[in-house]
DNA sequence: AATGAATGAGTTTTCATTCAT
DNA sequence: GATGAATGAAAACTCATTCAT
């Protein structure tokens, strides 16, 4: 009985800290489809099975809300990607690859995509978000990724040049599938497999027939 | 009498003909800040010098003038790019390159680099001009690109792989520095020309290393 | 055993009388400066030390809860008054001295200043509790007024001039004296002393100069 | 013919001039009875026979509305009582009566007696508004009212120790008044000139018979 | 054609009140 | 009795759109 009771509590509790969540995640949804100015909390709090003024009670305002739903998403995504950067020992391929494994399995195919397509539409008017983002998010995927590249330089796996590269450039094909996810599905669904292929294939070797020699 | 009066008629169409893209000058400007939802039609008037009530002299509603804003930018850009992949004579790369360097300074050097910002960030709530931008803009653009490589292949020059990539993935830096530009630009300004040099490189040597036998 | 019972029960049950009492002296706080509707329970319940549904164990309605503060505040302060009027002997002028005394100390001085700051604030809203408050308080302050001035005339201390006096304008400086000291006391402290000595002098004597023969 | 399209223009010009003064005539009776917080600007738009967006039109919020009407009711008639204090010549106590006159014509019995009522309930929400008050409308009624005194005094019809008087006291017999018609009217209507009597008696004679020896 | 005052539907936010614990 | 999370009605304020001038 003592056993019953403490499980009782304990999903009390656990439905109390979810409702948090709960909110952000249908405000994650509202947003991406709509837009931050265009996003009815109203229709937040249905999604949520809650009424208007619940929100209220876990966020400040509505941009308080948004800030909030940023800065969860993309966070914990980061730090897995930071691990495998840190624990994987192999060549500089395989982490590269793991890693935008990663980038696809959790970025582009899940909800998490939403995070940079808001980034993109609303960040002109977060500055504070924005700045958030290039800190906390953009600076440590950079740092991730140049410290693989400096490592297969380093081991004659990578050209030299790719040290001089702008890190967006190696990454973007990613955010490419994540917008067209977020965008174009509806006309032209993309195979996400298909897509790392070209992504990682164009990564590593590139255009140029390495017979050709005309 | 008639050529007084032809050449009054004449400055006074000419302000005439200008209106409209005055204000879809303005409107990019505002949409491009603030979205869709988030901007003022009084604000899109104050910057075109006009008064609230003249916009509906030339659009009939803010989404008209929304949908608008997109196709009139967009379609000229896209005739450039066709006609260098018709005209020019000469290597795969080259005329890769010359396009590619049209796409940075004409998409993502102007303004025109709200257009794909804007597809992203309302796109959902505008389908019927998503369908118009993916079957008029992004189609053109990946049949141009499928057309140079094809090419390429042909000639020997771009490894046969190529043929099964993904469009969007060869394109996706510019897109990348476009969005860039528009979020993070205050934060680290972007030099346009050493990313071009990014893209251009990735895209036609890859990472790897030939040399290397490790 | 039964003793410590009973302890408990009579400290308890202190606590719970206390308690209206509480809430009230918090709500005087809350309303004198905020007004009825703008006060929240909330900010009512934060300063009582108690949470927000207690409020509803002893009183109904926010409405309630005002009507029973000026009630509860203004009645032991009339009885006091009348006490003077009844119990003293003396002179008219004495006894009219002492009862503006303690209108000073007890009205002007305490936060019972707020009562009729009160009503004059929310009066219109509050019709029933408008009418308690003339007929219970100020027809009593008025024919407790008559009664002094009565004798006053009656033994020739005072003017019969004075019957036909409205007794508000007799009263009137210690009604500025309370509203000064709730909306300008920030600006310019009134000294009540010094405003006591006006009063009275004014009211006994008046401007004219008994000397002057122009 | 231009004579009528003059007319219609100026018909036209003074109803747009109005349109404040009728927004604030409509705001002062709603605030009057219902306070700042109780009063929904729909009925203050009803009122004034407009629509709700058009009173931003003129004002920039509620607040903003409030202390408007508060400043714009006042002024006029500070001056007006100024005007007199300087413009008549005669004694002290026709002087004083005649001011006391145009207080019970003016602020008595129009609806400028909401003002005082609404600095007494509202004020200390609105600091900036009460030191506004304070400094421009008590603090020139104090100074009109010494200046009176001073020249009674002087002239030898006033008793000296009123130069030591504080001037709410003076005054506060038309502030009763005020508060009363806006109070306690419906259940005790005040005969303005009855009061006036009293007030001008009192303030005069006060209440001592001065041929009481006893 | 151009203006900008007016409209009123729609959205965020607040807060009295309830009620399960 | 006490709590405080949840509710949802109500109100300030905005802004696309209209229309008399």
């Amino acid at each position: 009985m003592a056993g019953t009771n403490t499980s009782q509590e304990h999903s009390y509790s656990r439905r109390k800290d979810e409702r948090p969540a709960e909110i952000m995640n249908a405000a994650l949804e509202e947003f991406s489809t709509n837009g931050f100015a265009g996003t009815r909390l109203q229709d937040v709090a249905r999604r949520a099975g809650i009424c208007k003024g619940t929100i209220y009670l876990y966020f400040r305002s509505k941009e308080d809300l948004f800030e909030e739903v940023v800065r969860d998403r993309i966070l914990p995504y980061l730090e897995q990607l930071e691990a495998i950067g840190e624990n994987v020992e192999g060549s500089a391929r395989d982490i590269l690859r793991q890693q935008l494994k990663i980038i696809y399995q959790q970025l582009v195919s899940t909800d998490t995509r939403y995070i940079p397509k808001l980034m993109i539409g609303e960040g002109n008017r977060f500055p504070h978000l924005a700045e958030f983002y290039f800190r906390e998010v953009i600076t440590r995927m950079h740092k991730l990724l140049r410290s693989v590249i400096e490592r297969g330089v380093a081991n004659g796996e990578f050209r030299p040049e790719a040290l001089r590269w702008k890190p967006q450039a190696i990454l973007s094909p990613a955010l490419s599938a994540a917008m067209w996810r977020t965008v174009f599905e509806q006309f032209d669904p993309l195979d996400i497999d298909a897509f790392l292929d070209t992504h990682i294939d164009l990564l590593m070797h590139g255009l140029l027939n390495r017979e050709y020699t005309g």
